[in-house]
RNA sequence: GGGUAGGUUGAGCAGGUGGUGAGCUCCGCUGACUGUAGAUCAGCCGUCUUUCGACUGUGGGGGUUCGAUUCCCUCCCUGCCCA
């Protein structure tokens, strides 16, 4: 699912993200209710027609921004307080009022608002902020509002073995449609992340409802989290990188900012068939995105969009073929900068 | 021809009225980004050096001075005004 928080996946149209092959797209409970607001978008006949996406819809409940906003919120058991980013504005989010403004969306699927915390913090503030989520999760179902809409339930728990293994347990335990594994990716490692996932897979056992990995990936991290059970992700690498220049190809990621593709004639990936590759060369998008033409915005969003989407389906397909592990090695290996250790500042 | 204001590191500017000018914004170079307060942010951006640091640099030339970006002479270049 490409991120659409506003009800727009940034620089790219309906029309785009099908082109792409895009099946689902995520929008966002936070930024929604305060600009145009929930009531509105209702009013104005729901969120696949106000912004024109008639394919599924996952709703975010805004339990990202309990982590991300963390110098404009307080939580206390009932909910959550933000300082709206756009004006000051005090704002007030509780599992019902999460519940309620993701059925006035009218999403296909509702997650419902949990509490994740870094990682790091010493144990016992990773097991409150879990347990707060479990208490949640319990209040989100009985406010469900619409039987039209699935709603799923949010693993919490760090990178805690026994507290992941509990709120799998617990979470598990519920009536929900799909079980999201959230709070990761916030910094934690790559293997701190697998071991993870190893945790809730086996907590989950043969559980047949759809598992999202909330937040993720890279293309590396597809292949971790799909061999440990996960079926659905979203992400905003792909448009986000997009935008300041970063392509992804088969060889690898490439800098389109970088001099060297002043001068490069051909397209961001030979093997790509998105309206960019088959139309521009490299030099086009390095020009555009020196100049600052909206054109670079989107044509490296579609392509990057489309190429992750396409991996996925190779994904797929290699599943099925028995040369997963084959595909795997070579994304590995294309991307392997990206795993390598960040020079510190003392390096 | 006369007058006047200027000439600072790729560009545009600060600053500097005898003793420390490498500061800003662009441009440029590179990196980062994981349930989007992000078409954003960070580092670098005279030369040498990995760093520390060293050196050079205020249009050219000359003069005064222990010492000149600063004072004097002269030349060159640019804008504006007058003829």
């Amino acid at each position: 699912m490409p991120v659409g928080t506003q009800a727009t996946v940034k620089a790219l149209t309906p029309g785009d993200l099908r082109a792409a092959g895009v099946q689902m797209i995520l929008g966002n409970t936070y930024h929604l209710s305060l600009r145009p607001t929930a009531e509105r978008i209702a009013r104005l006949g729901g969120l696949h027609r106000f912004m024109a996406w008639d394919g599924p819809i996952l709703t975010d409940s805004g339990g990202f921004q309990v982590f991300s906003l963390a110098d404009r919120r307080s939580v206390d058991d009932d909910g959550v307080t933000f300082r709206s980013h756009l004006d000051g504005s005090t704002h007030r989010l509780t599992p019902e009022r999460a519940m309620e403004i993701q059925a006035l969306l009218g999403s296909d699927v509702a997650m419902v608002l949990d509490q994740l915390v870094d990682p790091s913090l010493p144990r016992p503030e990773v097991a409150e902020a879990m347990a707060r989520t479990h208490r949640w999760a319990e209040r989100s179902l009985a406010a469900r509002g619409r039987p039209d809409q699935a709603v799923f339930g949010i693993i919490q728990g760090g990178v805690d073995p026994e507290l992941r293994r509990e709120s799998a347990a617990f979470i598990g335990a519920l009536p929900f449609d799909g079980i999201a594994v959230g709070g990761l990716s916030v910094g934690e490692s790559k293997a701190e992340m697998a071991r993870t996932l190893d945790v809730v897979a086996d907590a989950l056992g043969a559980d047949p409802r759809p598992r999202y990995l909330m937040g993720v990936g890279s293309p590396v991290d597809f292949f971790t989290a799909v061999e440990r059970g996960i079926d659905l992700f979203d992400c905003v690498l792909p448009t986000r990188v997009a935008r300041t220049g970063q392509v992804w190809t088969d060889a690898g990621r490439l800098n389109l900012r970088n001099a060297a593709f002043l001068d490069d004639p051909s397209p961001i990936d030979p093997a790509c068939r998105c309206e960019a590759c088959a139309n521009h060369s490299r030099a086009y998008l390095a020009h555009l995105f020196r100049a600052r033409e909206l054109l670079a915005y989107r044509l490296a969003s579609v392509h990057n969009v489309t190429w992750t989407l396409e991996l996925l389906r190779r994904l797929r397909a290699s599943l099925a073929d028995g040369s997963f592990s084959v595909l795997h090695a070579g994304v590995e290996r294309a991307f392997a900068r990206e795993s390598a250790p960040a020079p510190g500042p003392d390096a």
